[in-house]
RNA sequence: GGCGACGUAGCUCAGUCGGUUAGAGCGGCGGCUUCAUAAGCCGUAGGUCGCCGGUUCAAGUCCGGCCGUCGCUACCA
């Protein structure tokens, strides 16, 4: 077995808070199974940091009046916090905006897949706009489609016949906005060539058919099947640079130089304990390092497939990791929201409940095999039943036994091993064997219920033998028992200790033990020492605390209090004074969402303006679009009684039937255009909130329908 | 819409390679116990394993179709 372990979780996206979703996805169970694996006696190296490139974080910056770095120093920070907050401890928590060692590093790579053919540029021809003079991207420029030579295809596809292509592929395209003839001027892209490096990976993933879970291995071949060339570089001003003198002002695309974050995090980690300058290869570029990748669903094609193509690709020795993808967590019934306001933060917990509740109940309720859900119901069953009930009321029961009967000295076996003794220590070993089982598996939520049942063995070795009864008749045989459960008590400190490793370390001293359980060998667990004549440690505080029902309830209102509805009426205007900008926090590394900050426009004429037909529409009819996530279908009244039908893209914030009545501001000269099948005569206005959520322009009161705009 | 994962007791979830009467915890009901934090232990009720079809001596498990949930993706004039 491998003994030197290097061990991430998901670069975290530095523009919103860490909430429980994230936790139990994949910082939660990597800091158990980290805790796990170093008591292995492994060697073991855990590194994390933000993610803090992209448009997103540039764009976010700007609404708060902030510069990037500033903007994500915050985030950082933050973020770091809530994490030492739940005990999850990283050797070193970085962050991908510092050039040295990061950019360094990711430009170095980049190199080396372009010199190894892996990375290609391409002086496509870019669609300019000399009109509005401005580049066209592919949703700016329109043409006639190459295949069927339908007049209004669009820059990347065609609506008649389905046909991709590139924009410059358009027969005769036209600026979108303005109408006027598109020109060409050549612009450079760099692009990571997957299918050339598709040979390097197949063989490496053949070797983790076996091992893998479903989930990961169903994305792993739906990309591979669907497998291109990704570009890697964009027009940005934030970010890492393209090094090559022909690239000016371009910037990596986030996804490239963010997973190298974990390389880059290793390497700083290094120089920080002194090593020599390249220590770090220890970590990645040795056959004797284990490489695990903890990160959630929507990460999967990046860690599986990319990263290691990209680590391949460069011709350098990297280790190449196993992925142990979670799925999501669910809050009380519903997707977490940070927009929606339906999500709870790690800090605001840590307030109310200790760290090792919150820890216990994430783990054991961690969707590991599909979505699972958190409710604050469930953390009271896992507190009262288990924590409490189970262990914290074992320790109790044994230990203030000693204290009162045996002068607060464990007792020595006054008689031979029974056969409930020998049952539960048999429990115990089980147990070892089981959690350690599960945990090789990567399933902390197993090795959490192989631990559970070592403490029901526990408390039924009590009932069996009743030792506060059979003490008056047989004294030796009660002394045996209660010998024999503080050894329980003992192996449980050892196994508790990564998934509730405070609780575990009280345990520890209530034993009377030195140090703390994490000192001891985790296979040891199985074999306590001889407790005889120890005195126990200070018992005047309970392992936990019961969570009473009015805690319960209180926490369900106050969500439901603070959430926006999820998708049934339009929200109401004055009310909320928008608080701390909270953009989903992506666990990432992700890629950047693909709309760009909307740079300011060039000065228009009144003439320009006046052009456009605004005018109010009353929404008479609503439905969602079939065979389309995002669109509605608008049925618009005009003066005069007359309709307009119009396609929008709200249908994940606003329920049709909320809708209707609804006074709307409407563009109604614009080109109809044809999508899905339906003819969208113009557009309804809507603002973009910092989270891409579309916000509708109401009239502020009832104006006539078809009222001008102006 | 395409692709992927998932759908098991009132609730939250396990079910390895197809193999006997489908399991756990919580909740319900009945009992035991009082060392212990109203904690513990025993027993019990409760399931058409989403629906339909197929393969097989045998299907929760494999295959196909449908429905539902979630994710990725497309649509966002």
């Amino acid at each position: 077995m491998t003994a030197r372990h290097l061990v991430t979780s998901a670069l975290p996206y530095a523009n919103g808070p860490i909430h429980l979703g994230h936790l139990a996805g994949a910082y939660l169970n990597a800091d158990i199974w980290v805790r796990y694996k170093r008591a292995t006696g492994a060697e073991v190296l855990f590194v994390c940091g933000t993610d803090e490139h992209g448009a997103p974080i540039l764009v976010n910056a700007e609404r708060e009046g902030l510069d990037p770095a500033s903007y994500t120093d915050r985030w950082h920070a933050a973020i770091r916090r809530s994490f030492e907050l739940l005990d999850v401890r990283f050797d070193v928590f970085s962050r991908t905006s510092r050039p040295d060692p990061h950019h360094g590093l990711t430009q170095r790579v980049f190199l080396a897949l372009l010199e190894r053919g892996y990375v290609f540029s391409q002086e496509a021809d870019q669609l300019f706009c000399d009109a509005c003079k401005r580049g066209l991207p592919d949703r700016f420029a329109v043409g006639t489609c190459p295949r069927c030579e339908y007049p209004e295809a669009r820059g990347d596809e065609c609506p008649r016949c389905a046909a991709a292509f590139d924009a410059v592929d358009l027969v005769a395209p036209r600026c979108k906005s303005c109408g006027s003839a598109a020109a060409r001027r050549p612009s450079t892209h760099w692009y990571l060539d997957l299918p050339k490096l598709r040979p390097l990976l197949e063989p490496w993933l053949a070797t983790k058919r076996a091992t893998w879970r479903p989930n990961v291995l169903g994305e792993v071949d739906k990309f591979l099947r669907e497998l291109k060339p990704k570009p890697i570089t964009r027009d940005l001003p934030w970010g890492v640079p393209v090094p090559l003198p022909e690239a000016k002002d371009k910037v990596f695309y986030v996804w490239f130089d963010a997973p190298l974050g974990y390389v880059s995090a290793t390497i700083e980690l290094c120089r920080a304990r002194g090593l020599p300058e390249d220590a770090w290869r220890t970590w990645w570029q040795d056959a004797g390092t284990r490489l695990v990748h903890f990160i959630g669903k929507d990460n999967i094609a990046f860690h599986t497939v990319i990263f290691p193509a990209m680590l391949l690709g460069s011709g350098e020795p990297w280790a190449l990791p196993d992925v142990p993808a979670n799925e999501f967590l669910n809050l009380e019934g519903r997707k977490f929201s940070t927009s929606g306001g339906w999500f709870i933060t790690v800090d605001e917990l840590v307030e109310r409940y200790p760290p090792d509740a919150l820890r216990w109940t994430l783990t054991r309720s961690a969707p590991e095999t599909r979505d699972a859900e958190f409710t604050f119901k469930d953390l009271q069953t896992r507190v009262n039943s288990e924590l409490l009930g189970t262990f914290g009321n074992l320790a109790s029961r044994v230990l203030k036994f000693v204290r009162s009967r045996y002068d607060g000295r464990i007792p020595g076996p006054g008689a031979a091993l029974g056969e409930p003794e020998q049952a539960a220590l048999a429990a115990l070993r089980a147990g070892v064997e089981g959690a350690t089982a599960e945990l090789e598996a990567f399933s902390t939520r197993g090795a959490a219920a192989r631990v559970l049942e070592v403490g029901y063995a526990a408390n039924k070795l009590i009932e069996a033998r009743q030792p506060f009864k059979v003490i008056k008749d047989d004294p030796a045989q009660a002394a045996t028992t209660i010998h024999v459960a503080c050894r329980l008590l003992e192996g449980l400190a050892v196994l508790l200790a990564p998934f509730v490793p405070s609780t575990a370390a009280r345990l520890w001293a209530q034993l009377g033990l030195e140090g703390a359980p994490s000192d001891r060998r985790w296979a040891e667990a199985a074999a306590p020492g001889d407790p005889s004549g120890r005195p126990v440690g200070a018992l005047d505080q309970h392992l936990f605390q019961r969570i009473e029902d009015h805690q319960v309830e209180a926490e369900v209102a106050s969500l439901h209090a603070k959430a926006r509805p999820p998708v049934s009426e339009t929200t109401e205007t004055a009310s909320t004074p928008a608080p701390a900008p909270a953009p989903a926090a992506a666990p990432s590394p992700a890629p950047a969402a693909a709309g760009g900050a909307p740079q300011g426009k060039p000065t228009i004429t009144y003439e320009q303006f006046a052009a456009l037909d605004l005018r109010i529409a009353r929404v008479v009819a609503a439905k969602p679009l079939p065979k389309a996530d995002k669109l509605l279908e608008l049925e618009l009244e005009l003066a005069g009684g007359e309709r307009r039908t119009v396609l929008s893209g709200i249908r994940a914030w606003y329920a049709p039937e909320a809708l209707v009545g609804r006074q709307v501001v409407y563009l109604a000269n614009l080109a109809p255009r044809k999508i899905r099948g339906v003819e969208s005569a113009g557009m309804v206005l809507a603002a973009n909130d910092a989270d891409g959520s579309a916000v509708l322009l109401l009239a502020e009161r009832a104006v006539p329908d078809g009222a001008p705009v102006s």
